[in-house]
DNA sequence: GATGCTATTGAGTGTGCGACCAATAAGCAA
DNA sequence: TTGCTTATTGGTCGCACACTCAATAGCATC
């Protein structure tokens, strides 16, 4: 007769129930942060019980892993999306870097100081960083490759161009949690400046372009 | 008569007890980081009751703050003292970015990395790591603004030539608590390459110095 | 419609945390 | 020596967490 309890069982698919629950877990990453991916709270926004989570994930620390992997991969697929053949290399990098300058992007350097530091005590969620690491360097630096090929850019090591504005990137994203005083225009436009000295761009060639 | 339990009080002055409270807090924080320093764990390494941990720190947030700020202030100091005058910028410029690429360093990587993303959840810790940040700006800002003076230096932006340096470690640091894989030597070097840009020096100016 | 598998629940265990507070004793001052 | 201030103790409370496991019920299969 209570109000608010749901007693009625909704049985689902063990694969679609997972992807739920990860799904779950995922945006709480992203909102609350990893340490706010806990059985009761992925149970409560599900509306299951806690030893429903457990059963699909046994360890907590799985999940916590889980739950960032899908988010970072989510995340960079909004961020740098497989280019499409009508968009030059050069004009999809410039994209790339006009969406890392955004508030939108806090999101995601937020989750990544986040995971980092959770990596410390936690080696599961340690290895998926690694992982996550490798598939932001590899989409880049295949971005980085393919204009190499067309000509547009110039270097003789593409991983170390790429690992540099990744680094740069990083750099930047450490004061997402934080107050941060107004910078000095040069320090804003670094990645910029980074990606056009190391692929031998002419200086404006990546700036906002229009669309 | 039971040998573990020392029933004997040691009364002490209230400012060297708090200062010896922080102390003990600062090395946790930097041992086992942020999340570890507890008012039970402070306690035990001291020797006392976690209430009496309560009673100079009402709340443990502000515990957590101050061992953040001595040891922020402790590692500042080791890896950027003030500049001895029979130091040339340059020279003592090269010497702390030697300090900033071994792995030493990772300690203090962990640290800040720690602190910013507990910064999320703390709002007195956030305010303590900006001001940290402000004084680890300051203390580079100074010895880069020397370094104009004597002429060794070139730059029209000593706060831009700063903070890009900063960055660049940041970035650099980003990576301590997890397994990276060999970097390209153009990476590790970014920290150097970006000084001698931003200020105007020849290549090579900063490499390791002997001594 | 009956049966069996298993997804899901409900209840409970143990741990570590911050916060609170009355009782106690150390050491200084009168 | 006596008395007072307060640093320090010991104990307790409530909360949130992960983890365990037997009981239950949804649903596909026969």
């Amino acid at each position: 007769m209570s109000s608010s309890v749901q007693r009625k069982r909704i049985r689902k698919d063990p694969a679609a129930r997972r992807a739920e629950i990860v799904d779950a877990a995922a945006a709480v990453a992203l909102t609350e942060g990893l340490e706010c991916v806990t059985l009761r709270r992925v149970a409560e926004d599900l509306a299951v019980r806690p030893g429903l989570i457990s059963h699909y994930f046994p360890s907590a620390e799985g999940l916590v892993a889980e739950a960032f992997g899908s988010a970072a991969t989510g995340e960079l697929d909004r961020l740098l999306p497989a280019r499409p053949p009508e968009d030059a290399p050069s004009r999809h990098l410039a994209r790339f870097l006009a969406r890392t300058s955004g508030e939108e992007y806090d999101v995601i350097s937020r989750l990544w100081i986040n995971a980092r530091h959770l990596s410390r005590y936690r080696p599961v969620l340690r290895d998926r960083v690694a992982l996550q690491e490798s598939a932001w360097r590899g989409r880049l630096e295949t971005l980085v490759r393919d204009g190499v090929d067309t000509g547009e850019f110039v270097t003789d090591d593409p991983v170390a161009a790429t690992v540099q504005i990744l680094v740069v990137l990083d750099g930047l994203g450490a004061h997402a949690n934080t107050a941060t005083p107004e910078r000095p225009a040069a320090v804003l436009r670094m990645p910029i400046t980074t990606a056009e000295r190391e692929l031998g761009l002419p200086p404006g060639t990546l700036d906002r372009t229009t669309g």
